[in-house]
DNA sequence: CCATAATGTAACAATAAAAGTTACATGAAA
DNA sequence: TTTCATGTAACTTTTATTGTTACATTATGG
C-alpha cells in the first residue's frame, strides 16, 4: 500500500456506515472492506469518533456508526479530525536554521501554504459526506470555480 | 530528515544562485550550504536543468547558474520541474479497486484534487524567484486573496 | 595532451514514516 | 458471567526518501 491512504480509508469506512444507516459495523467488518487491518480502522475511527462524527458502542453487537446525519459531516471535518495536512509541508533540516536564507524560505512557504490551506479548508467544508455517498456516480462533484 | 525535503531544497538552492550572480556554484559547495550530499544537489537541480531552469557546465570552474532571470522563474516552474505534488494524494488498495465504494471515494476525491491542484497551480505561477529572495525578509509575500 | 575537477547516473545503504500485527485491558449485552 | 466488541500499547514489517559510494563522462587549463 502507498502512503497515506488514512484519508480514503477513512472516507471509505464513512460512506459503508452511511449505505447501512441504523445498522452497527464491527472494525472486523470495515477492515474485510477496506482491505486493511481491524486495528488501522479503529484508529481511524477513533479520530473521528473524538471529533463527534461517529460514535462506538463495545460489547456483542456493538460497532460503529455515524453519530450526525451525513448532510451535516463536511469532508473539512474529517480532515482536521484525523490531523490532516492537505498540502505537503517541506521541511528543512533542524540544523539548518541559522542560515538566513533557510528561514527565508522557509518563511515564505509557510506563508504560501497557511493561505493555501484555508483556501483550501473553506472549499473542502462546501462538501458533505452526503455529496460523496450520493453523487459519487455521477460527475457532478461541487467544483472549485 | 522529515519527509519531501526537495523543494525546500531546490528554493535554497536557488536563492544561493541568485545571491551570486555570474557566479558558478558546484555541487559540492551548495550541498554544504544546505547540510545535504552533493549528488542530492545533482539530483534536484538535474531537473531543473531538464525545465530550462538552470545550467551546468563540466570540469574545473564548473558548476550551476539560473540559466534564467529570477524574475521570470516562477514557483509553479519549480514545481512542475520536480515533478512535486502540492497535494497529498491518498492511495486506496490496488486489489480494492473492485469495490464500488472505493471507486466512488477515489473518483471523488481526484476531482477534488485535481480542481484544488489547479487553482493553486494559478497561484504558485503569481510567485517569482525573486520575490522569495528579496521579499523574505518582510512580511509581503504574495497574499492568496 | 594529460592531469584535474566538475557533472551525470547507477547501485546500494541507511533512515524515517506509515501501515500492519499481536496482545491484552476494558466495557457492555444477553 | 460469558461473550464479543472497542481502546490502546508495543512491536514488526513495509515502503518512500534520503544519503552514500563508485565510476563514467566531459571540459578546462597548464
Amino acid at each position: 500500500m502507498k502512503r497515506s491512504s488514512r484519508l480514503s480509508i477513512a472516507l471509505h469506512a464513512l460512506v459503508h456506515l452511511y449505505a447501512q444507516p441504523g445498522k452497527q459495523l464491527t472494525s472486523a467488518a470495515l477492515a474485510t472492506c477496506l482491505m486493511t487491518n481491524p486495528v488501522v480502522v479503529r484508529r481511524i475511527l477513533g479520530e473521528l469518533r473524538q471529533a463527534g462524527i461517529v460514535a462506538a458502542s463495545k460489547g456483542p453487537s456493538g460497532g460503529w456508526m455515524l453519530s450526525r446525519p451525513a448532510e451535516e459531516i463536511t469532508l473539512r471535518q474529517i480532515y482536521e479530525a484525523m490531523g490532516e495536512r492537505l498540502l505537503i509541508r517541506t521541511e528543512s533540516d533542524p540544523g539548518d536554521v541559522t542560515c538566513a536564507i533557510v528561514r527565508s524560505v522557509d518563511r515564505v512557504m509557510n506563508e504560501f501554504l497557511d493561505d493555501a490551506e484555508a483556501l483550501l479548508a473553506a472549499r473542502l467544508q462546501r462538501v458533505r459526506l452526503s455529496d460523496i455517498a450520493t453523487n459519487a456516480a455521477q460527475a457532478g462533484f461541487p467544483r472549485l470555480d
